[in-house]
RNA sequence: GGCCCGUUGGUCAAGCGGUUAAGACACGGCCCUUUCACGGCUGUAACAUGGGUUCGAUUCCCGUACGGGUCACCA
């Protein structure tokens, strides 16, 4: 069975290349059925974030991205936060040192600091690798603060398959001694991360490309515990354009890039794994690009994981949620875009009329705000505006336009769409002039904009009778 | 700097020895139209580079350039 984790580590927010990890991640499992684990890696208890585990529980919730296992739905591998976990990480530890495959390091951090100053190039110096078992003992009975870190083979090459990548070799020689256990007693990812996904059976290690050059160390210590290495699936880093018009690993500088920013900014979170799932993916034999999350189920396959990076283009990303929006239920999108909108409306304004005038309109929902705010006023405008050559308009010819529009106005009875669209067009005839021409004064009017959601004649069904009449009314004042 | 990885239009990308080198976004034009948007049609635009291998390379190999990643008691 094919078993796959997300393993974040509680930094506040989900960074959209996080998730996009923990949807591959999600997908290969679900795709064959399998398990899927949310594992939650906060070791580092120096960068703990108070309410952080929470942001990723929700963030996987909108998303829909669920799992068998975690922190708050349990599980027959838990517990499943890592500083729960302490004590099996110093009992396996030990195991290597027994093996021979690790050791104590009494090493200082300031002997550390000044190894690094002296050689910019090297690492640690293993100058604790070949202690003597009665120096060990002594110094552990001394209380002397330790390190355990991992011992390291100092000649040959080590190799690992990665599905995506193919073949990694690196000289061992490249390989440090690298710490297991820190002075904290709590373990280093590097170590964590290996007990964790053997224990918790974990079939697929999913995670950025970062990991790439690591991983023949993690490699070595399933072969020191004699344990089958997992499949590895290193996903290419997501990337952002700076400025410049160079690349650089998507970050804050290149705008909203956590989830919750850009949910806050109005894209849906529907839109938003799609067009995540498109980057470094593509599905085979198929032009499609929209999919549902149980689509991506079944379609995807690593097969299709690219290996270049690609950056993440927020153009698209519009794209998508503009169609996402439109796509919607009236009453769905009414319910996601009404948290946006603050502007106070008249009692006689029909809502539901209004918000569907711009349903197809507005490409994130927090542009509903400013599109509808004709509706609750009318903006102060410059008559210039009544001018329009496509429509054959000037200021003159709507000032005469005006009054008969007016009255054919008050005369509408039944105040709707198709009504006030009949009077206005049969007006036109009767003047002989262009229906555009009539409509455009009517607009301006109306509206005190050139562009608007909408045509005039359903502005003015929104607004109503009276507001209507009493904006054209001001209109040919200010054309007087 | 050492090591590892990558390189098809501005962006996402298909392609896996022989193609007129798909498609999508963005951009331009036209049409539709009560503005805008939607929709329809259409246009501009790409295999980083030099060597091989081969009858034939975007596809395979090597070098170069460029880009990225990594060398922590962070993950």
């Amino acid at each position: 069975m094919t078993v796959t984790r997300f393993a974040p580590s509680p930094t506040g927010y989900m960074h959209i290349g996080n998730l996009r990890t923990a949807l591959y991640s999600y997908l290969i499992a679900k795709h064959d059925n399998g398990r899927f684990i949310l594992r939650i890696e906060d070791t580092d208890r120096e960068r703990l974030v108070e309410g952080a585990t929470d942001v990723i529980i929700k963030t996987l919730a909108m998303t829909g991205i669920d799992y068998d296992e975690g922190p708050d739905v349990g599980g027959e591998h838990g517990p499943y936060i890592q500083s729960e976990r302490k004590p099996i990480y110093m009992e396996y530890a030990k195991k290597l040192i027994e093996s021979g495959d690790a050791y104590y390091c009494f090493c200082t951090k300031e002997r550390l600091d000044k190894l690094h100053e002296s050689d910019a190039t090297g690492g640690y110096d293993r100058h604790c690798r070949n202690l003597s078992k009665e120096e060990v003992e002594k110094n552990l009975a001394a209380d002397i603060p330790f390190v355990i870190r991992q011992k390291m083979p100092l000649e040959g090459r080590t190799s690992y398959v990665d599905s995506v990548f193919g073949e990694i070799s690196t000289d061992n020689s490249e390989l440090q001694d690298q710490i297991l256990i820190k002075a904290d007693g709590y373990p280093t990812y590097n170590f964590a991360h290996v007990i964790d996904d053997h224990l918790m059976g974990v079939t697929h290690v999913v995670r950025g490309s970062e990991y790439l050059t690591s991983t023949p160390k993690y490699v070595l210590l399933y072969d020191a515990f004699g344990w089958e290495r997992p499949t590895y699936v290193h996903l290419p880093l997501l990337m952002g354009k700076n400025d410049d018009g160079t690349v650089s690993k998507l970050s804050k500088r290149h705008g909203a890039v956590s989830f919750q920013d850009l949910v806050a900014d109005g894209y849906l979170p529907e839109a938003i794994v799609n067009y995540i799932a498109l980057l470094g993916w593509c599905p085979k034999n198929t032009d499609k690009e929209f999919f549902t999350l149980n689509e991506l189920k079944e379609v995807f396959s690593i097969e299709g994981v690219n290996k270049s990076p690609s950056v993440f283009d927020f153009a698209k990303l519009l794209y998508f949620n503009a169609e996402y929006i439109r796509k919607l239920p009236f009453e769905e999108f009414k319910e996601r875009v009404m948290p946006f909108i603050t502007t106070k409306f008249s009692d006689n304004i029909d809502i539901d009329k209004m918000l569907s005038l711009i349903q197809g309109r507005i490409e994130k929902l927090n542009e509903a705000d400013a599109k509808l705010s004709i509706f609750s006023s009318l903006p102060d405008y410059d008559t210039e505006m009544f001018a329009n050559k496509k429509n054959k308009v000037t200021k003159e010819s709507a000032r005469e336009l005006m009054p008969l529009i007016s009255d054919t106005l008050a005369a509408v009875t039944e105040w709707n769409n198709d009504n006030l669209y009949t009077a206005l067009t049969s007006l036109s005839e009767k003047l002989a002039v262009k229906s555009g021409a009539i409509l455009w004064c009517v607009r301006i009017a109306v509206s005190g904009m050139p562009v608007t959601p909408g045509g005039a004649t359903e502005i003015m069904e929104v607004l109503g009778k009276e507001e209507s009449l009493l904006r054209i009314a001001k209109a040919t004042e200010k054309l007087a």
